[in-house]
RNA sequence: GGGGAGGUUCCCGAGUGGCCAAAGGGAACAGACUGUAAAUCUGUCGGCUCAGCCUUCGGAGGUUCGAAUCCUCCCCUCCCCA
């Protein structure tokens, strides 16, 4: 085991916020003086079913403990997670059904041993203690906090002074929340500086239950590809980790030059002085900023899948958006038959397009092609039992083979 | 429980009887320019084999030649008072 301050220093890389930092320290000495690890909890919701790269700044942190030789206790919110998180959020969200939350669950854990050694990880759903909580549980929980400190959380200031509602059952999140850090007695909780208020209430309600108040390790929030919102599927900006290479590495690329950096901060294992040359560089105009877009998706990419495919990626990128070459795999269909085929109609039932209005529209915008000629009549009619190459907008394309 | 204000197309938001598939902004998409970056310019942005037609303005009915706009009932949200 790595000494005190040595873990410390891996600890402290790229976190956000640490409470109480002083005593982080003299926790880890205390560990290895008794040789029990750390109790490191995080927490996910399965709202979605699938972890992008925005999780993976909290599940590199945890990893970190787990190579330290600390205990990783990964927390499934099944039971929160019918609730809804009201963080950040703007409105109430929609609660999940049971099923949905299992369903979730189960591809979540998958997707989280990219990352985390299974072997080390302890697993546990708070369903397991929230389904025995009774009512009378329940209210002598609510009773351990104020509804003025409960207001004080910025989303519910600004839904307030919006005048937008808030229910009930979101002011149980933080409660339970925090209780599921006294049903696992954890030392530390990591969770992203939004979490920040849910994570202190764990701290006062084990106090209140006569544990040692876990300690608070906080990440910087990862925005999504549009540079703007943190990163949430539900946003439509989010890169997910199980995303195909090159899906993947297309998604990295089209992000801007100034969030590269912060991709590069929050996701690269490089060195920071590493990524400081780079920024230089590129600032500098000795290198290309796309070039170093390129390190960057290359990297993650080969995390969730391999260096091959990061290659290939990569090639296959250049050969698509600078040679504008076809890519080595285009979706094909067989020939619908002898008959003719309004063009329309068949980017519609392909899925190039979401409704024949939208198809016509795009044809009118020049945005179709057909064996690499645009075409401009919305009512083109292709015959049938030939072989055609469709091509709509950048990275839409359909192979037709008879 | 009493009083008041609201619910409009993905989001914000205008629209108080025909000129409304519904202003304006944002997001998004497409085209040009590029590095599938940013910025900028242009266009599109309910559906439909589309110069026409069909279905939308919380829900259900009704008045009218004609309703997002008027009436009735219901559902939902916010504010003030208790």
């Amino acid at each position: 085991m790595l000494s005190a301050s040595e873990q410390l220093e891996i600890i402290q890389r790229g976190t956000a916020e640490i409470i109480e930092k002083k005593e982080l320290g003299q926790r880890i000495d205390n560990a290895i003086k008794k040789n029990v690890p750390l109790r490191i909890k995080a927490g996910f919701d399965p709202t979605a079913p699938d972890l992008h790269l925005g999780h993976t700044v909290l599940l590199q942190k945890m990893k970190q403990f787990q190579d330290l030789g600390h205990q990783a206790v990964f927390l499934i919110g099944d039971f929160t997670g019918m609730i809804g998180d009201p963080t950040g959020k703007s409105e109430t969200r929609k609660s999940l059904t049971e099923d949905q939350v299992k369903e979730n669950a189960a591809t979540y854990l998958e997707q989280v041993f990219k990352i985390l050694d299974p072997e080390k990880t302890e697993i546990v759903y708070n369903s397991e203690w929230m389904n025995k909580f009774t009512s009378s549980d329940m209210i002598r929980l609510a009773a351990k906090y104020t509804v003025a400190r409960m207001l004080e959380r910025d989303d519910f200031q600004k839904r307030l002074s919006k005048n937008l509602p808030i229910s009930m059952h979101e002011m149980f999140y933080p409660l339970i929340q925090g209780y599921d850090s006294v049903a696992i007695k954890s030392d530390i909780e990591l969770g992203g500086t939004d979490q920040k208020f849910n994570l202190l209430v764990g701290r006062e309600l084990q106090r209140d239950y006569k544990q040692i108040p876990q300690l608070i390790l906080t990440m910087p929030l990862l925005e999504g590809t549009d540079g703007e919102q943190k990163m949430s599927k539900s946003l439509g900006n989010a890169i997910g980790i199980a995303e195909p290479p090159r899906e993947m590495f297309g998604k990295v690329m089209s992000i801007s030059d100034s969030l590269m950096w912060r991709y590069f901060e929050l996701l690269s294992d490089k060195p920071s002085n590493e990524i400081a040359d780079l920024k230089q560089k590129a600032e500098m105009g000795e290198m290309n900023p796309k070039n170093a877009k390129v390190l960057l998706a290359k990297e993650i990419v080969s995390r969730f899948h391999n260096s091959e495919s990061a290659e290939q990626a990569a090639a296959e990128f250049d050969n698509v958006f600078k040679k504008k070459q076809l890519p080595d795999e285009i979706p094909t269909i067989p020939s619908w038959g002898p008959d003719e085929m309004w063009v329309c109609k068949l980017l519609v039932d392909n899925k190039l397009t979401k409704s024949s209005s939208e198809a016509r529209r795009m044809v009118q915008q020049g945005a179709v092609s057909v064996d690499g000629e645009k075409i401009d009549d919305p009512n083109l009619q292709l015959e049938g039992n030939k072989e055609y190459l469709i091509k709509v907008g950048k990275k839409k394309f359909l192979k037709i083979q008879p």
